[in-house]
Parts: C-alpha cells; structure tokens; sequence
RNA sequence: GGCGCCGUAGCCAAGUGGUCUAAGGCGGCGGAUUGCAAAUCCGUUAUUCCCCGGUUCGAAUCCGGGCGGCGCCUCCA
C-alpha cells in the first residue's frame, strides 16, 4: 500500500511522492523564543518527528528543519521587559526548547537554523521580489503586494476581496493595499538593526522561513508543517512570497496540524453534560483558553513534573494530528494508566527472558522487518495481522491513533502467550515459545519505535533517596515474607496496605513479592 | 460579516460507501488465577454512529436542512 498524506493545498488525501526519489526535505515552523515553551509548541515537533520516523523506516532519506525564530517584535519587548539582550533571552529560550525537544524524543530534526543567521538570504529574496514588481519599498519598509499574486489565497482559501471586505482587515494608510504584509520592518532606535538596501532595519514575520527553507531544502520541497493557526497569514504569505521569488512550486504537501486546546473545565471539553455547571464551570472556561499568545500556559517542565514525557507524547499522538486535542491533566492521566500495562509487560519480559526489552534487536527499515512465521501458528498469524494493521494505519495520513490501539492488541496477544504457554511457570524451559514471545516483542518495539516510544526505559521516578528507600523496602519485605511463610495474614496485608497508602504496590508472584510506586 | 473544522458507548478515541450486528484504551460488570490482593488472561459493556430528510441495491461514512461545539480572518505551534 502507498503511503498517503493529507495536504491542505488540495484539501484531500494524496499519494506520497517525493521530488527527488528517496528523498525527503521537510520544513517545520519553530518557536519564536522569547518564551519557555509551553506543551502546544510540542504538538508540530512530535507530530513531524513521527512523519519523520516513519518516513526513515520506509527507506527515505529525510531532511527535517525546523527554525528558530531569533528576531521578533515579542523578542524585543519581552527582553526589554526583562531587562536582558535580545541575544541573552532568545539563546535561554531556544536551550528550553531543545531540552524539551530532548525530553520528548524528538530527534529526528537535522537542522535548527537561526533566523539571524540567514538576514541576507532573506535581503536576497525581498531584493528579487521588488526587482519583478512583487515589492514595493516604503519608508524604510518594504511590503509585498498581495495582488500580485495571481495565486494568492490559494493555501488558505481566501481572496483579497473578501478580506479588505472583512471589517477586521486593519486599514494602513501607508501600505498600498490592506492585504500587502511587511517583508522588511524599518527599525526604531534602540532596537536590533540590520543594514539593508532599504535603510536600517529587520525582517518581517514571515520572511525567514522563506529564506531558510530556501538554503536549506532548496526552492522546492516536500513537506511544510506547522499549526492549523499558522496557514493563515504565514504559510500563506510564505508561499506566495517565494513562488514570486523562484517562479517554482513551494512546497509539495502542506501539512496542518490541529491546535491544542487547554481545558479541565467538564462543561467545556466534553460538550455539553454539565449538569452542576453554574459559577465556577463558568470561571473555569474562561481560565480554559488557547495555549498560544499571552495567556500563559503551564510551561513543558512544569508540565513533565506532573506527568512523564513518554506519556505525554503518547497522548499527543493518542489523536489524529488534524485534529484539536484537549488538554487536561485527567486526559494525560488515562493515557498514563493504559501505558502502564506495557511497563507491566517489559518487566514479566525481562523476568522471562532474563533480557531488556528496551535492548532487543530491531528492524530498522521496512523491508528488513524480521519473518513471522512459525509455531504457534495461530499466534505468529495475529502478529503478521497486526503488523500489517499497523502499517496501513500510518500508511493512510499517519493515523497514530489507530497505531496506537494495534499496540495494545499486540500488547494483549503476548501476553496471552505468556499466559496460555505458562512461561513465568513450568514454560520457561520452553526454547521454542520463549523465541517466540521475543520475536513478539521485537516487534512490539519496532512499531513502538516508529511512534517514539518505548525507546528506552523512563526515566525512574525518584521522589526521595533511592537509596535509602530501596534498603528499607527490603527489609520490610523480607518482614512481610516471613509473616506469610507462617500465614500471619494479618501483618502481610497490614504491611501490603500500609506501602498502599505510600503510593507503593506489592506484588506477590511465585518468585518472589515485588514493588514499584504508584 | 467571510472562510473552515468537528459531533461515534459513562469518558478518550479509530473507522469516512458493503468484511461495521463499529478497533483500541480508561472505567464498569462476570469468570480464571491469588491466602486475600496486585499483575495477567478469558468473557461482557454502542443493533448503532447529534437530529430530520434525500441519493444509493446498500451510509456512521455522500448530499441538503436543523441543532450543538470549536477554530481562523490580529500575535500564536
């Protein structure tokens, strides 16, 4: 099956075909960083990071940029706020957007370009855009002329009329025509400036993509994400602006993800069940808004205080990308429970097997993908299904969400191996189904991986010395032990209940009681 | 005012013309297992996809209308 994507352009699912062949070029529209990040700018990275993936998997070679927006309006006033350079505030910011990347396994990205270090990639354009007529310069400003452009409002699907007709259109006298935008923005004194044909000064918004995906991924490329937010006006004037540069198709698919949006508030996410809904159902969808623009949103390290990474990516890729995900703690929370079943998973694995699950070989490409044939048959039939199930779901516009539940059913069916061959019993002598279970779970991990999760172990969530916590835990065990040896049923579930109300739960197997928190 | 998206079980969510008497998860219920639990396994939990019409041999899926929610048109990932 082909691989199809959804592009804004056609609004209609297409098949995938590359520019050159083997290779893709993807441009992804980063931060602006006069700001922590905050969970809606890790939707794009997570998003396009799994394209990524997927796309590698299936035997592409991928450039993936994503920039880094250093010089902005937002930039400067919030530096003078602070009372820091603009150099100091982008360069803390743009390390809190890598650390979170980081943290979030996205690591698929190849280029972080800077937007000041492309000002005269950027001069190059706007110089060649008033050289055909598409420009005009204007007091130390220089505007591009929407009209144009025959194509204008083709990604967005506005016409010019319609928006100087629209009463939101801010009318500005000096600009020749409300729908032209700022290519070049005369600076004021005091603030960053750059020496231009034009006079002092420094890019307009949406330049700079233009000039970097340019340099970067060449005049034409394959894949430009971003959020649904930014289709209009910036991936809007961004083409335009580049088609008139190079007289070429921008890019191939335009790739629109859904915006997040923030709400614990019941009455507001779930539609309309609120039944006790009066004064504080009202404070809270007000508190609910966008996570974007001023109003402030938890930051991702507070939020990865709260939950861990992997499973705020997993819920993240829980819905499919085009469309608006809800935000709340309770919905990080469900996902957290199903994914504990895979921890559960990884370490009766590991019990078995006596191996990581984390370190098992894998597939890296499609094609190399390991044979899954053999005894049972019946079980190595379900894995070749869901294999395939898995793959058709990410062929057909990258639908994690419909991957993810295959990793569950996958989940499910090594665990009923595990349990029908009685391999933490008298099984584990046996060779045959021991290899089978970790040919499973090689493939659970190979698809795992492709979504960017599983890759490693969490990291362990250590409230207090582990040390000294490990030590005790021991020893209360081993008391616990001993008062089960002799049935003094009593003390064991005083103790079992007593590390309950410790957020610790024991497990007692045939092998031994284990624990782990929460 | 203009453009666009969405409405699937208690909740989250996949499916967008027939294999749908609708995947998966959370939660619930019953059973196996267990000293009891936990974990795991097995079974069960929507004859129906917001409502009303229409197209079709056939619709959750297409069209029209209605109701409800949301986004963009200004900075936003």
């Amino acid at each position: 099956m082909t691989l199809r994507i959804y592009n804004t352009l056609s609004r209609k699912k297409e098949d995938f075909q590359t520019i050159k062949p083997g290779k893709v070029g993807i441009y992804l529209c980063g931060p602006t960083v006069y700001k922590h990040s905050h969970i809606g700018h890790m939707v794009g990275p997570v998003i396009i990071d799994t394209i990524a993936r997927y796309l590698t998997y299936n035997n592409y070679e991928v450039k993936f940029v994503n920039n880094i927006t250093d010089i902005d309006d937002k930039l400067i006033n919030k530096a003078a706020e602070l009372n820091i350079s603009v150099e100091k505030l982008a360069a803390e910011m743009t390390q809190d957007y890598f650390d979170n990347l980081n943290t979030m396994g996205v690591d698929t990205i190849t280029d972080f370009p800077k937007a000041t270090d492309y000002i005269e990639a950027m001069q190059e354009i706007i110089q060649s855009l008033i050289d055909k007529d598409y420009a005009y310069p204007l007091d130390g400003d220089v505007y591009f002329s929407a009209a144009a452009d025959s194509k204008y409002g083709c990604l967005s699907g506005r016409k010019i009329e319609e928006m100087i007709a629209g009463t939101r259109v801010e009318a500005n006298d000096k600009k020749k025509n409300p729908a032209d935008f700022a290519l070049w923005k005369k600076s004021r004194p005091g603030e960053p400036a750059w020496d231009s044909p034009w006079g002092p000064g420094r890019p307009g918004w949406h330049i700079e993509c233009s000039a970097m995906s340019r340099k970067l991924l060449g005049d034409s490329f394959d894949i430009h994400g971003g959020g649904l937010d930014l289709m209009f006006p910036h991936h809007e004037n961004e083409r335009a602006q580049s088609e008139c540069c190079t007289g070429k198709t921008y890019v191939r698919y335009w790739v629109h993800n859904g915006l997040m949006q923030a709400s614990d508030a019941p009455g507001k996410v779930g539609g309309q069940h609120d039944r006790h809904g009066d004064v504080a159902v009202d404070q809270q969808a007000q508190e609910a808004d966008k996570l974007s623009g001023s109003k402030g949103a938890a930051s991702v390290k507070e939020l990865f205080a709260v939950h861990p990474p992997e499973i705020v990516r997993l819920f993240l890729l829980s819905t499919h990308y085009r469309s608006p995900i809800a935000f709340s703690d309770d919905n990080i929370r469900e996902t957290g429970k199903g994914i504990e079943g895979f921890y559960r998973f990884f370490e009766t694995f590991e019990r078995i097997t006596g191996e990581s699950f984390y370190q098992l070989p894998t597939a890296e490409k499609r094609e190399q993908s390991t044979g899954l044939e053999g005894d049972p048959a019946e079980y190595f039939q379900q894995l070749s299904e869901l294999r395939q199930r898995f793959l058709e779901a990410m062929d057909d516009d990258f639908n994690t969400g419909g991957a993810i539940g295959i990793l569950f059913e996958l989940r499910s069916t090594l665990n009923a191996l595990i349990h029908s061959q009685n391999l933490e019993g008298a099984g584990k002598q046996n060779q045959a189904m021991i290899d089978a279970l970790k040919t499973g779970a090689s493939q659970l991990k190979e698809l795992s991986n492709l979504l960017g999760v599983f890759r490693k172990a969490p990291a362990k969530d250590s409230g207090a010395d582990d040390g000294l916590v490990n030590q005790l835990m021991e020893l209360v065990l081993e008391i616990r032990k001993d008062a089960r040896a002799s049935k003094n049923w009593d003390i064991a579930d005083k103790i079992r209940d007593g590390l309950a109300a410790c957020q610790i739960t024991v497990e007692d197997r045939p092998e031994g009681s284990l624990w782990r928190r929460g």
